[in-house]
DNA sequence: ATCTCAACCGATATATAGATCGGGAAGAGA
DNA sequence: TCTCTTCCCGATCTATATATCGGTTGAGAT
């Protein structure tokens, strides 16, 4: 858990929109046709008018962080809140 | 329901494993990375040393038989029996 | 003013599932 | 033997999701 990268992960409102999206899956995401027990994938994340290299860009910024978790099957990957690292950031936060 | 077309389809023993393996996909694609309430995806027949072109030419006979339904998911083409078109062509097969 | 860095985009690259094509082999029947 | 059909394969094509690259822009710091 490296706070710096956490941190520059978190400073953009679209990184933290995809963390808050993430919490409601069924609620964001309902049209996606792979049941929603496999994760949220990529181009779910295409809104806001972002180009698909950004949103990549954006989602690989999580992932390095640590802040979602990834599975890939075949050409989609699936993204999901890695609750255990935001949980230790959280109190790790708490000590500011 | 064309009974030659269904009767041509049904006339190759792969082609028959893969309606009886569709009886049980729990059982026999236990590994499939999609749910199973998909369908069995189409790679998951390649099975007995045939080739993916074969493969892919036997799920396209069964499906214009329509004893197999088909959804694409993206890169995916899942398969389901059709219970429907078995039942009704049983129905008939049974005044032979 | 200049430097830096993050963000953005379009274009291109990568990877993979499945479809299709061309050709060869085997079997049935005339 | 000739023909027709079915099967099989490797090779190639198509389609699509995501990643990466090159270049531009704008904000903030010095």
């Amino acid at each position: 858990m490296d706070h710096d990268i956490i941190l520059k992960a978190l400073a953009h409102p679209f990184r933290r929109d995809v963390l808050a999206w993430l919490k409601e899956p069924e609620r964001h995401f309902a049209e996606q046709a792979h049941p929603l027990e496999m994760g949220v994938c990529a181009s779910q994340f295409e809104r806001r008018g972002l180009a698909q290299s950004s949103v990549s860009a954006h989602l690989a910024t999580l992932a390095s962080a640590d802040l979602v978790n990834t599975r890939r099957v075949g050409q989609w990957v699936f993204y999901k809140r890695n609750e255990e690292t935001i949980a230790a950031f959280q109190v790790a936060l708490s000590d500011l």
